[in-house]
DNA sequence: GATTCGATCCTAGCAGTGCTAGACATGAGA
DNA sequence: TCTCATGTCTAGCACTGCTAGGATCGAATC
């Protein structure tokens, strides 16, 4: 059995490459840089290789997605957990949610803006999406205020965040002022 | 003269035509199907025809938003000045805003996802778009709050509404509670 | 140790994409 | 009527995601 151990443990390692790859490929190069080709020829194989592993390009992009899901849950966990006050928390949440999608742009693009073919908010959401969420509700749901559902709250608060994000990237929203504006967002938004 | 001036007559409409169907397929099928054999197709004349009005594919794209700007711009000031008070403006305006992205959602895209190599939020903006932003301004710019620069507080507001509509219709928000989203957003946001 | 045979991988190719060079026709002005 | 510029099309380039089918390699059997 030892051998065929071997082969599976060797066929996750490439998994692996394959999806740190196409990460890589695209934070250097965006995302239509990341073609077939190119991917195979970075792992050094084939590329009926990569659809021994993924159905197709979507869902290597879908990979990505999962794996910046923890990352982005833990970055968020690690900067609320530093604050001290509700108000603070949620400014620490807000600073390293825009942070993250600064720093991690392909990253943020595979979970936010591009088809990975992932189910969100429903019941077979995969569970790295469900935690993300979970760690903005876990911060948001403390300052939604009486009478409003913190689920609510966290889904509107998420999508002024996004919006912020992705007009920001996009260079429809003038970068200087994000701190501006995340200030606005949390002082009006948020009940302490 | 009257023959150089009929060419530029036909040849102006023929641009137009080319707009029109480009938005046409993109709301029937997706940007994803409008390609350039396709649309050279449907205006019964050869690729290169396109390529002697616009410089390729993205500007085909800009032009469907400048012309959807226009119309998101009007379809705004419409609604709000159909209302009553501020806070009625606003929730007219957000409305119309979500309606309009929800009922064209290529041309939503056009302006707002994808790339027409228009400049935003410069001097150099088209007159269109300053236009819609101005349309949103002059609604918003009343509830802005003492101390909060009516720009600022434009630009924050916009992206929320963004962030809901492009959340909500790559299914990652479900779209059934956009009302209840819609009010706790007007009513946290705007100061009346 | 030789031989089968199945798993694994690669070469080559399909139908499609955006875009363009160069041949061709058409019609306005001399 | 002839010339020639304008406008249009055919054909093709280099690329895309994806796949069929042949080659190869190594594990298990005799």
């Amino acid at each position: 059995m030892s051998v065929q151990e071997r082969k599976e443990r060797e066929r996750a390692g490439r998994e692996r490459l394959i999806v740190a790859t196409a990460r890589e490929l695209a934070e250097q190069q965006g995302w239509d840089a990341v073609t077939t080709r190119r991917l195979a020829e970075r792992i050094e194989y084939s590329q009926p290789v990569l659809y021994s592993h993924f159905r197709g390009k979507r869902e290597i992009i879908g990979a990505v997605a999962l794996q910046g899901a923890t990352e982005m849950a833990a970055a968020m966990r690690a900067a609320t957990s530093a604050a001290d006050g509700p108000r603070a928390r949620v400014y620490a949440l807000a600073r390293a949610y825009l942070d993250f999608a600064t720093r991690n742009p392909a990253v943020y693009d595979a979970l936010f803006q591009l088809d990975g073919g992932l189910a969100y908010a429903q019941e077979d959401t995969p569970e790295p999406l469900k935690d993300a969420f979970a760690a903005l509700l876990d911060c948001l749901g403390e300052v939604a205020g009486d009478g409003v559902a913190p689920g609510l709250f966290t889904e509107v608060f998420w999508a002024a965040l996004h919006g912020v994000a992705t007009l920001t990237r996009s260079g429809r929203l003038p970068p200087e002022e994000t701190e501006s504006r995340v200030e606005l967002l949390v002082g009006r938004l948020a009940v302490v």
